[in-house]
DNA sequence: TAATTTCCATACGCTAGCGTATTGACGCAA
DNA sequence: TTGCGTCAATACGCTAGCGTATGGAAATTA
């Protein structure tokens, strides 16, 4: 009787069948899209070529799904993305004024994720605790980085708010500008959000 | 025969039943819980304590009580708001800054409302419009307060920028801040972003 | 008083979405 | 082959929400 490979979900590889993380890409999709309360099975089980059946073997409900989402939002979308980044304190520092990005066009899906998030936020206690543990870690980020750069201690909380505030928002308004427009506003704003000496 | 009273919507006196304006109110109430979506008939009769009936009196369909919303919104929250407001260029602008309450408790209204009107602008061509169009509005109202103030022409876009979404994410993050220390970072963004002298 | 208008209640049909139950196809192991 | 586990299809019941139709009470006008 040989042993078995632990059955740890790692056993996904069995066929290119589908598994739990498509289904959660489907969802962010959605989320993206039109907000949390647009994720629905029928609707992912649709854009996936199959039916709700394959859903419910897979996830417990609807629940256990959105829960999934927001674990992975959590993990992968914003610390991984902000830890991996290389180079100097200055050059990650404008590495992430890049995160959100301020082009126009096809509705810029990083700050539509962000605002979805938001929102769920607003009236579910879950998502409200990965969105404020998400923005704490995000300003500490920043706000290290200014360390680095030797900004003084005492403003480096607000300096950091103000940096990521204007990341965020960004992504979030609805602007009607040419991009190098925004290229311009965006080279006066980093002068004044971090001034070089 | 007597001249009637032209029949203007203003003729909302008769008696104190009920008339549009208590439900997009009541929407307004939704909107700012629980999003757009959230937005249903049925929920709204029975916060007024009537019932589906006397909705579709006033309103054609649901569609036209979210246009009114959108309506109002422009119009009421957000232009009255900033025009009705007194003091010189420095005052009003600091004034500015209270738009959005800062203070922590009870999810803050303010922050709610723009939230979900920018989630609803992400699938909805007419919010989107009347989004725009406000923060357009407000960017410029605050460029030429730092006009007023005699911020050189060049960084006006850039630092009116700063200032709008430094008061927006004041309302928008989900932060666990003792209100001192929001008080004492608040000073320090002003310093930054409204230098005098 | 009689007629008309205004506002709301009740009852209904319809669709979308959730979740369950049952069955079936396929791979794999004994 | 037989059996078991994996994944999906189908069919079903249930609720929430939209919109309609109709009736009725109260106020207004004639």
């Amino acid at each position: 009787m040989e042993i078995k490979l632990p059955e740890t979900k790692a056993n996904t590889k069995r066929t290119s069948k589908l598994g739990r993380s498509e289904w959660i890409e489907a969802a962010f999709r959605l989320l993206t899209e039109s907000g949390v309360t647009s994720i629905n099975v029928e609707k992912l089980a649709k854009r996936l070529g199959v039916t709700k059946g394959s859903f419910y073997w897979h996830f417990k409900d609807r629940t256990e799904l959105l829960e999934a989402v927001l674990d992975k939002w959590h993990d992968q979308y914003v610390i991984a993305k902000v830890e991996h980044m290389g180079g100097d304190a200055y050059t990650r520092l404008i590495n992430l004024l890049d995160v959100v990005p301020r082009k126009r066009g096809s509705k810029h899906l990083g700050g539509s994720m962000e605002l979805a998030m938001r929102s769920w936020a607003r009236y579910d206690d879950d998502a409200e605790n990965v969105v404020a543990d998400v923005d704490r870690l995000r300003v500490n980020y920043v706000a290290d980085l200014l360390r680095e750069l030797g900004f003084p201690e005492e403003e480096l909380e607000s300096r950091a708010f103000l940096i990521y505030a204007y990341v965020m928002c960004q992504g979030i308004f609805s602007f009607e500008k040419t991009d190098d427009i925004l290229e311009r506003i965006h080279n006066t704003c980093t002068d004044i959000l971090i001034p070089r000496d």
